[in-house]
DNA sequence: GTAATAGTGTCTATTAGACATTATCCC
DNA sequence: GGGATAATGTCTAATAGACACTATTAC
């Protein structure tokens, strides 16, 4: 019984996974997910965290949860074992820091990550494939889009964490309506103003998430022309 | 690992589960999940369907995919394991035929197990709880009510399906738009009539659903007033 | 001023939802 | 015929999506 983790974030208006190298075993010429034994002791959930923390120093992943049971025989060559994985989003990732078995630890883009010609060692592929899969999925009934930025954040930010992981450009007066009426709420003005960028602009308003951001349907990914579908 | 499986159903328009009881153990006075331990050569859905065969006597579940995993220390008194949890749906349960470790199988409706004078083994009535509300989510979602009917249906038993498990009723002639229209595209008809019941009526048209039957959102819940949301 | 970004207004096509009407059976 | 069930038609309000327009900054 191991945990492994799929940990997620944006870094260049790309979704990106962190992989780790291990010393060792088989596949240490491979990139891996980072995870581990599960202990008696501890629940699935505080097995992850461990996990991030100890191979990853992750401390307080924006948001964790359970995405499946991968139990195909000969996933692992050495022993016969069952992996629940999970699914970290965080915002920063700047500088991983590898720990316990992990000897390199390092961010990739997910869609390189995800190229015929890479390989991820045991079925990890297969899993980050999943997790994407299931975040694209989730953007659109959930708030999930907000662990991906700060605790405050303008739409533009936030609208960019959707387009990037559909690859799909969103109207911004659109998207600004569907997010500030109707009954999804799931995200707050704080009031404030963001300084303009370099390039100046208008100073954007900022927005925080609201308690109940996982309930609702903020944004709906527009299917149409030519729309190839990458399914669910 | 062990695998439990969550058998729904519909019968007598209510949402059932099956439920079995075994001999010895602890637990022994509680009804429980069906399930058992993963064997090493096979895959988890295998194990699901093994245990389903075995300890249930089903053969061919319409539908069974993968809940989630419960690894909470001490779900299990006797041993500290890791559970993954499988909906099944099934059509017909009439005569449910325990066999292995089971000495008992029957049909509960689901409200009645959710009780709170009821007591299920293990964490088996949070797993229940977890895959009844999946159950009510994804038919929103996805084809997954034709599991519940036969290989051809009308729509009004497919609409059953629906007010059974939402607990809602729904128009009829908006139903049936829902299915047809757009681009659902989840049923189609088969040409042929099915002969109508004792009353009378117009005789109802057959349909079979098609094989993108897991795509597309093809039913709506309606959210009205005074609908106190059960969460998702 | 221009360029750039944020936010508002408005129009149209589509859709959900309600409900009336027609069709086809049983008795 | 009356009662019952299935299927179709029609109307209204809400929404998605497109896009023009205004607001506020940097230069």
């Amino acid at each position: 019984m191991t945990v492994d983790v799929v940990i997620l974030t944006i870094t260049d208006e790309q979704l990106s996974v962190l992989l780790i190298r291990r010393g060792g075993a088989p596949y240490q010429n491979h990139w891996a997910l980072p995870g581990g034994f599960k202990h008696p002791d501890e629940t699935l959930d505080q097995a992850a965290r461990r996990e991030l923390r100890e191979e990853a120093g992750i401390d307080a992943p924006a948001h964790l949860a359970q995405l499946q049971a991968y139990g195909d025989p000969g996933r692992d060559q050495r022993t016969n074992v069952v992996s629940i994985a999970y699914l970290a989003v965080v915002r920063d990732l700047a500088a991983p820091a590898p720990g316990g078995d992990a000897t390199e630890a390092k961010v990739f883009p997910v869609s390189q990550s995800l190229a015929a010609r890479v390989r991820l060692a045991f079925d990890h592929k297969r899993i980050l494939k999943d997790a994407v899969d299931r975040v694209g999925a989730e953007l659109e009934h959930s708030g999930l889009a907000t662990a991906f930025v700060g605790p405050t954040f303008t739409l533009s930010e936030l609208r960019s964490v959707y387009e990037t992981v559909w690859g799909t450009p969103l109207d911004a007066a659109n998207f600004r309506r569907s997010l500030i009426s109707s009954d999804a709420r799931f995200v707050e003005s704080t009031g404030q103003t963001a300084p303009p960028g370099p390039e100046g602009g208008r100073p954007p308003e900022l927005f925080r998430s609201t308690p109940q951001w996982n309930t609702g349907s903020p944004v709906k990914r527009s299917r149409k022309k030519g729309d190839d579908d990458p399914g669910r």
